[in-house]
DNA sequence: CTTGACTCCGTACCATGGTACGGAACCTAT
DNA sequence: ATAGGTTCCGTACCATGGTACGGAGTCAAG
């Protein structure tokens, strides 16, 4: 597949990928004929770069767990790590997402069209 | 207080304070002698700013916010719906991390040390 | 009344994660 | 074989959210 197909196949842009590129994150085939071809395993990646992404990886990290994913036990113990870590920091920011939604639950009510009372948006998130 | 004090009691630098002036989202009171004061207003203001930004929304978003917060009925519909769309958006936020979650958990138990199998990073997204 | 810390302010710089530009080469369908 | 769309590549630019610098002024304690 050429680097649009690609691009399209990962639902992000062309520029994407070359920027994928030049962080070392994805391949550049050899030229065949004029044009590079990118195959699954590219897109393999390139979805594991956006599914990294969501999980709050940086593009850094990512790039190591690439290159992780072919390495033996030192890369085991490592690859462990991160993701624990990662874990960590997920639970946290997940209840804080949780106290954030309660706070704009809040708002929502106290400011709905109906009530006539105030609508105290610092309030409703107790600062 | 001086900035310093504030900045402190915001837990945030003193340039971000200066920042978060340039963007609207504190006041610059007037200096009493040589110095700026700064009140418990203002400290309410900075922090809400960290929790707007916890919850997702960005500075620009968080000044419009504060500028709703004065505001009349136009206000309180507008940060009403501000509200909703950024409830919307965390619940769909969450929903992703827990995915993420399992994902990690999946990557640390299949490479854990005591297991001699592979340790699939790539697959543990199922990329 | 000096010394050291803090403040003020403008300006510059930074990291992250892209997005855009532009000219040359190439590929494909008509 | 030629036009229109892609690709290639280097380079420039962008938004967001800060962080740092540097010189002049100010304040507080000894």
């Amino acid at each position: 597949m050429t680097i649009g197909a690609l691009a399209k196949a990962g639902v992000v842009g062309v520029e994407t990928i070359r920027f994928y590129q030049r962080k070392g994150l994805i391949g550049t085939p050899t030229r065949e004929g004029g044009v590079r071809r990118y195959g699954s395993e590219d897109l393999r990646r390139l979805r594991f770069v956006r599914q990294g992404q969501t999980a709050g990886f940086t593009l850094a990290e990512i790039g190591e767990l690439l290159e992780l994913d072919a390495g033996g036990d030192r890369a085991r113990t490592r690859a462990r790590e991160l993701a624990i870590l990662r874990m960590r920091a997920l639970d946290q920011r997940i209840a804080e997402l949780r106290l954030a939604r309660a706070a704009l639950e809040k708002l929502a009510r106290e400011c709905s069209a109906s009530d006539a009372g105030p609508c105290p948006i610092l309030a409703s998130f107790n600062v």
